[in-house]
DNA sequence: AAAGCCCTCAACCGCCAGATG
DNA sequence: GCATCTGGCGGTTGAGGGCTT
């Protein structure tokens, strides 16, 4: 946030007294021409009126808040200023590796249910997530010629990019552990309290399946389904399971262990129904735009 | 250096559902 | 039952910054 003259501060945080009044009439002040309504990006000072009124008086009637503040805004905008950005609670930054796996997970069963889906991302907001998937998400499965919406593409990211996320994870969590034992639990504890929150929210008792996900809330969850298994990658990139390369301790481990079926049994392109593709060059292009993809 | 392109994300829009009078 | 208001949601846009040529 640009920085401004403390004297301008201190004027914008006096509360006038008058807007209690205002809120409490039962006819506030008429709504302004729409000609006098301010449009485009939010500046400082209409940042600081709107914390500092919301601070004092609360969130919600946005229209009236709006007018009583003396902002030159809508309603609408107000409200989508204070929940996308001014926030006090508000995670802002890089996508973890965890989160992406939750969005991932998340969508495949709801689809764009963004605000859903932002409930199980504590701070980040739906218009972030949707930003994400759009930005991210959507472009690498333009890259690889998919349909974002295809069963291939659900495929590829249920089998594919979702275990490799998982194995970022551990990896960070081992490369924390080294420094710092406790990081390493934490990081992973987290991961795993996230998916059993998840699996307990919304389906109590999993069941494992062979069918793949669904936009249902009531379908079982199909995050720990392992894929058809015949056919692996054996180009040594996901050949090997999670557990030859690391340790850790029973809990971890169990989340995991669930991963590393679906590591240990992937399913080759044409199980997943890519006839599309050009197979020969396919492996290498895919890694390529998922390593970008993690390392964003 | 500059023009063009691409990407990100804040902000807006239209629609809808629920609440209220 | 109807009209209006309000809040919430998903889709879309466009400004601005970074990157490439």
């Amino acid at each position: 946030m640009d920085l401004i003259g403390s004297e301008t501060i201190s004027s914008l945080l006096e509360v006038d007294g008058s807007t209690d009044a205002c809120l409490k009439s039962p006819t506030p002040p008429s709504i302004e021409d729409d000609s006098d309504l301010r449009r485009g990006p939010w500046t400082v000072e209409e940042d600081l009126v709107l914390m500092n009124y919301i601070t004092t008086h609360g969130e919600g009637r946005w229209n009236s808040l709006a007018r009583c503040a003396g902002l030159k805004r809508t309603g609408k905008s107000c409200r989508l200023r204070w929940l996308n950005y001014l926030r006090p609670d508000l995670r802002r930054g890089n996508i973890t590796p965890q989160e992406q796996l939750l969005i991932l997970e998340l969508h495949s069963r709801w689809g764009n249910r963004w605000s859903k889906i932002a409930q199980h991302l504590p701070g980040r907001t739906d218009n972030e997530i949707k930003n994400y998937w759009r930005t991210r998400v959507q472009k690498h499965a333009k890259q690889l010629k998919c349909d974002v919406n295809s069963q291939q593409f659900k495929d590829i990211m249920r089998y594919l990019w979702m275990p490799r996320l998982v194995e970022r994870i551990q990896a960070d969590a081992n490369s924390s552990a080294k420094m710092d034992p406790h990081a390493s639990i934490l990081t992973m504890d987290s991961a795993n309290h996230e998916f059993e929150n998840m699996n307990q929210n919304l389906n109590p008792s999993p069941e494992i399946s062979t069918t793949t996900g669904s936009s249902s809330d009531s379908v079982g969850v199909q995050l720990w389904s392992p894929p058809v298994s015949n056919s692996c990658f054996t180009d040594g990139c996901i050949g090997q399971t999670v557990e030859q390369q690391y340790s850790y301790n029973t809990q971890e481990a169990q989340f995991a262990d669930s991963w590393s079926d679906s590591f240990t049994s992937l399913c080759s392109y044409n199980d997943l129904g890519l006839p599309d593709f050009d197979m020969g060059g396919l492996a290498d292009n895919f890694w390529n735009v998922e390593d970008i993809w993690l390392s964003q």
